[in-house]
RNA sequence: GGACGGGUGGCCGAGCGGCUAAUGGCAACAGACUGUAAAUCUGUCGCUCCUUGCGAGCUACGGAGGUUCGAAUCCUCCCCCGUCCA
């Protein structure tokens, strides 16, 4: 397979925008042959991913998907030294407990995104395994004989904070490359893993697994690189005001995951469709044509953020986020289900109220200030003769208005509103 | 210790005996516009009540007293800030 042009999985990679670098293009006809192993490493630093480890792991799935066989790899081991890449200072050593519970959680959710059905398919392992047994001694003769300080010390990440006085780099953190270069090693002689994919600040722990590999058994290894993303606005991707956007539903709710996705800018959104989503060229390109003509619809947005949350929080929150968004978003006057009603539950204000003080009737007026909404009933009835207040998305502007069960259209939630998108939930008990 | 200047609503800043809940600006809130943007425009912007009226009552201009029919505005004492002189 020599002159085969165009592997498909590079192709696909190609297209997306997943290739930053690869470290020859002779890794063409490599994964063109037959079916290859490839590895990506995630670090343990939280018990979570965020949507910035969401690149290599797509790129990794998109492997899975043209037949070839990915291992996600749990650095247990790695995690307990530390990367100084792209680090500016030393970190702190996680504990051995917190470097476990990360592991987990961030085990638990990479098993989603591959089959791991059996070995042949795609593997999850944890470089614990092999790490934490090794001898020093052992080490130093086998691996560390390989690798040469003068080397070492040109890299970037080392080079920088040997140049910051009073950053400087500890042993341990030095050390930490000879680690991810022996795992490239140990599974490429163990599971014949033949190439790894990283963000572009992995570029140099992957070239020095491929030499490690090149001196110990003399064969050839490869390496790709994915882009960092940063958005047009010079933001870091994946980043809001409040911090990253995680994958664990605890930390970033699906809806504001949705929401993360829904607010990409124009320019964007056609990108992020590519890397994020598996929708297909011509439904991206579809999608493409929506955001020239009518930008104003953010249809491509909603896609990308109805797909993306689903591939991560699965198929059936969406329906939720999307009628929870559309209720908050675009006034819809739909009727919520227990589920939607339970997702804006967690993310807007609630109140709750008895049923016999419903039966009685409440004054909206006093709704208002019973909710915060509005702090005092002079500023109740000044907004509602504003028009400033909504039942259900509908606008109420009489003073003497009060609220009964009558009223209750959802099941056990009133949705009450002031302004553009003050919403408060009263749940009734 | 002495001499001035000053303390006003979330902030800045007018007012210097009644027409002042207190001009104006900013912020805030609501409305219009809009693509879950920005800008712009309009309205509200101490509290409470209702018979929602260009309605009534209460509380407010550093604090406490006083003068006056009536004070944020005049007087006394106190507190605090700023500038200058010792």
């Amino acid at each position: 397979m020599h002159n085969d042009p165009e592997n498909s999985y590079l192709a696909e990679l190609r297209w997306r925008g997943f290739l930053e670098k690869v470290t020859s293009p002779d890794i063409e006809s490599h994964l063109s042959e037959k079916q290859r192993t490839l590895y990506v490493g995630f670090d343990p630093t939280a018990d979570s991913l965020h949507l910035g480890s969401l690149v290599p792991v797509m790129a990794l799935a998109h492997a899975q998907r043209h037949g070839h066989r990915p291992i996600a790899l749990l650095g247990g081991g790695t995690g307990l030294i530390g990367d100084p890449s792209g680090k500016a200072a030393e970190r702190t050593l996680l504990t051995k407990a917190d470097a476990e519970r990360n592991i987990a959680g961030i085990g638990r959710q990479l098993a989603k995104f591959f089959d791991l059905s059996s070995a042949s398919q795609g593997l999850l392992l944890n470089n614990a395994e092999w790490l934490l047994p090794l001898s020093l001694v052992d080490f130093m003769r086998d691996i560390g004989k390989h690798f040469s300080v003068n080397e070492m010390i040109k890299r970037d990440s080392v080079r920088t904070r040997l140049e910051e006085r009073d950053q400087g780099i500890s042993y341990t953190e030095f050390t930490y490359m000879l680690l991810q270069a022996y795992d490239f090693l140990h599974l490429f002689l163990v599971c014949d893993c033949t190439i790894q994919l990283g963000g572009s600040d992995q570029w140099g722990n992957i070239v020095s697994g491929m030499e490690l590999i090149r001196r110990v058994v003399g064969q050839r290894a490869f390496g790709i690189t994915a882009p960092l993303l940063t958005t047009s606005t010079g933001k870091k991707f994946g980043k809001t005001e409040e911090g990253a956007v995680w994958l664990d539903a605890n930390r970033t709710s699906p809806y504001q995951m949705y929401q993360y996705w829904v607010q990409t800018a124009d320019a964007e959104v056609i990108p992020y469709l590519k890397l994020f989503t598996f929708l297909d060229a011509e439904q991206i390109r579809e999608l493409e044509r929506e955001v020239e003509t009518s930008p104003e619809k953010r249809e491509a947005q909603r896609v990308l953020a109805a797909e993306a949350t689903g591939i991560v929080h699965g198929i059936p929150a969406v329906a939720a986020v999307e009628a929870a968004s559309r209720i908050l978003f675009s006034g819809s006057t739909e009727e919520a289900s227990s589920e939607t009603i339970a997702m804006l539950s967690r993310e807007i204000p609630a109140t709750k109220v008895s049923l016999e003080e419903l039966h009685s009737a409440i004054s909206l007026v006093d709704l208002l200030v019973r909710t915060r909404l509005a702090e005092s009933k002079a500023a109740a009835r000044k907004l509602i003769e504003g028009g400033g207040v909504y039942l259900y998305n509908q606008r109420e502007s009489s003073v003497q208005r009060s609220v009964s069960s009558e009223d209750l259209r959802w099941p056990e939630a009133m949705l009450l509103r002031t302004g553009k998108r003050n919403y408060h939930l009263v749940v009734v008990q």
